[in-house]
DNA sequence: TACAATTATGCAACATTGTTGCGTTTATAA
DNA sequence: TTATAAACGCAACAATGTTGCATAATTGTA
């Protein structure tokens, strides 16, 4: 059952993930909707695209949840967004860096469904500002 | 300067984080204090243990802020507690795997200065029971 | 096109987690 | 014992996220 319906709010908010360079907060993303909609219908819009797998969720190093879209997420057996994230202390950008091969030797007796990796620390434009 | 006072409350803490199996959350530590102090003197007395390089923070993948002794962290190289953690979406518990070697090959344009690395899933003793 | 079914939304209210200011208390060193 | 800075309690606030319910909008079908 469950028909998805694509509603403007709905595509109004993909779209701002689409195009923007870093991960957001829901914060940040109702910012840009320009009150096309209410702020608890942006949080029910981020969770159905979480479900539907075009978004995933980042928790940065501060607690705050940020979506980005799943472009080089990886999600063949049931382990998904298994990518490196990149959280600046400087310029508070956080970014998923795809182009990475992790290795993760977790103990055979945990069952693993989801890696959560961010590093913090500068980022290569903050680098070579100061 | 900065003198260190070891109060009742802060050893109470402490000791809490220290016997615990499980990374704790504030409201879980406020819980086992027994009304030895104020909600907002837990969270000062964790900032200072944080500080003081005793206890680590990890960030749940919901977005709240859990503490673990630093029995196995890392503090060389200023790269801090760089190792996995697991938390189980059966019995919500969160883990630190101390004996895992994580091998990262960031990319070196970054500046890396804390690693935070949480998988969830099931843990050992949930898989057995179900 | 009209209608029914159900998905999606707005609004208000609430919950949880974490923070700040300020006056008072307490631990520690001399 | 006393001075001093650290630690605390309390109240108020801020940010983030959630829930219930009545209303609106979308979509398939007649
Ligand atoms: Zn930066
Ligand atoms: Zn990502
Ligand atoms: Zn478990
Ligand atoms: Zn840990």
């Amino acid at each position: 059952m469950a028909i998805i319906r694509n509603t403007i709010a709905k595509k109004a908010v993909f779209e701002i993930i689409q195009v923007n360079k870093t991960a957001m907060s829901q914060t940040e993303i109702f910012a840009k909707v320009n009150n096309i909609c209410d702020r608890v219908t942006v949080y029910r819009i981020l969770e159905r695209l979480v479900k539907e797998m075009k978004i995933h969720k980042i928790v940065n190093v501060n607690g705050v949840i940020n979506y980005a879209p799943c472009n080089s997420c990886s999600h063949e057996q049931h382990v998904h967004h298994d990518h490196l994230h990149f959280s600046c202390t400087n310029c508070k950008k956080l970014t998923c860096i795809s182009d990475n091969h992790i290795e993760l030797n977790i103990p055979s007796n945990y069952q693993v469904s989801e890696v959560f990796l961010t590093v913090s620390g500068i980022c290569p434009e903050c680098l070579i500002i100061t």
